[in-house]
DNA sequence: AGGAAAATGTACACATATGTCAATTAGCCG
DNA sequence: CGGCTAATTGACATATGTGTACATTTTCCT
């Protein structure tokens, strides 16, 4: 039978060293992936590797599915979310900047990096971005922009986050929450109500001063 | 002596192994630049590299080296220019978007994926956006904004771009020169004049139909 | 307790990479 | 041409990675 996802009293599983690798390709990229020093990490001998997996692509491949399965679907979703007006809408995407169970940003930057290398994640990758800017776009439509426009607009909010994402820097929430009114009267311009950017502040637990 | 940088009959040199190198990382980012492919593309033996090299180390950092001095330079130049009005001077600073000699974007993304795996290549990044940000930044306090606005749309305008780059799509001239004028209203939040685009267009060999 | 399945480990074969060294070859200049 | 030096090479030593075959241990279930 097909194993349930139990664990059961063994050191290693399916899960543990797509995990292990997870862990890898976010600190240093997919050519880190490899068996030997996850068997390392995990303690584990190299070789019991292969009682999970096939090969090394078969891993990889596990890894791609865990990306493409979490981040694209969030963003779709929250640009679908209700909202009164289109700065609401804005900061509905705008929780998944912040939000780690929403957007994983350095898995996105490893898997665009690991694109480079590969023409398979590549169309993976860009697939992706079609299909995330066309959830964006179809936001600033449904709230009154004409096409044209909405697709630029559309673009330059994911792209700034996308440009973002490749800066690697970790700069502190505060300063990250106080830009955020500027990035929605740019992206959408237009102002947000205090009562909106409240509400955001608050769901994500940030008091302004 | 320091030798010329002449070509001598012999087939190799170390610009040879340099551009190589540098074809390696953007075709196939960092980690496939290995000496023994570089020995084969270049029709010589492995060993000669260390005629020019002291080892792999050495010139990886030539690498960089080459886009420290290229990239950064460029996009500060530009950000300087002359012009009577922001959305001209935005203008300007596009010319880097559409020409190669003032910025390799190629490069950019794949020294960008190498900075995962190398906190040196991390802080060099990091600084190069910093340096470059902050031209920006005065480009906008320079036709009047306040120091915080300014901030946020240098933000935006390098953003966008470095997020473009990490999509690594190549999208058709004729398509990324009309969506040009949006693309400036957004960021300057003024609509640039015919004239100035027309200049724009002319050259860069373009003609709106 | 005992046997089957699940998981791990050991040994081997192989591939690819790095870097050192001594020997060799190619170009150039007097 | 001879000789000097720049450039090139092959042989060696070593490191790290993959994957297979087979033996061994561990856990679960009856």
């Amino acid at each position: 039978m097909e194993q349930a996802t139990t664990d059961s009293g063994w050191r290693g599983s399916q899960e543990g060293w797509l995990e292990a690798a997870y862990e890898a390709l976010l600190e240093s990229g997919v050519d880190s992936v490899k068996i030997l020093p996850l068997a390392k990490r995990l303690n584990l001998s190299r070789t019991s590797f292969y009682w999970f997996f096939k090969d090394r692509e078969e891993l990889l491949d596990a890894l791609i599915a865990r990306w493409r399965d979490k981040n694209t679907g969030n963003l779709v979703k929250q640009s679908e979310a209700y909202a009164e007006t289109l700065a609401e809408a804005m900061l509905n995407v705008f929780d998944c900047w912040l939000n780690k169970d929403l957007f994983d940003s350095q898995f996105e930057f490893a898997v665009r990096s690991w694109a480079l290398q590969s023409p398979d994640i590549l169309a993976e990758v860009h697939a992706a971005d079609q299909t995330r800017m066309e959830a964006l776009c179809r936001m600033f439509v449904r709230f009154g922009h004409e096409e044209g426009p909405a697709d630029v607009r559309a673009r330059t909010t994911y792209l700034v986050q996308i440009g973002y994402i490749s800066m690697q820097s970790r700069e502190d929430i505060a300063l990250r929450m106080k830009r955020i009114p500027e990035y929605i009267a740019i992206y959408t311009g237009e102002v947000p109500q205090q009562r909106e950017l409240d509400r955001f502040f608050a769901r994500h637990g940030y008091k302004p001063e």
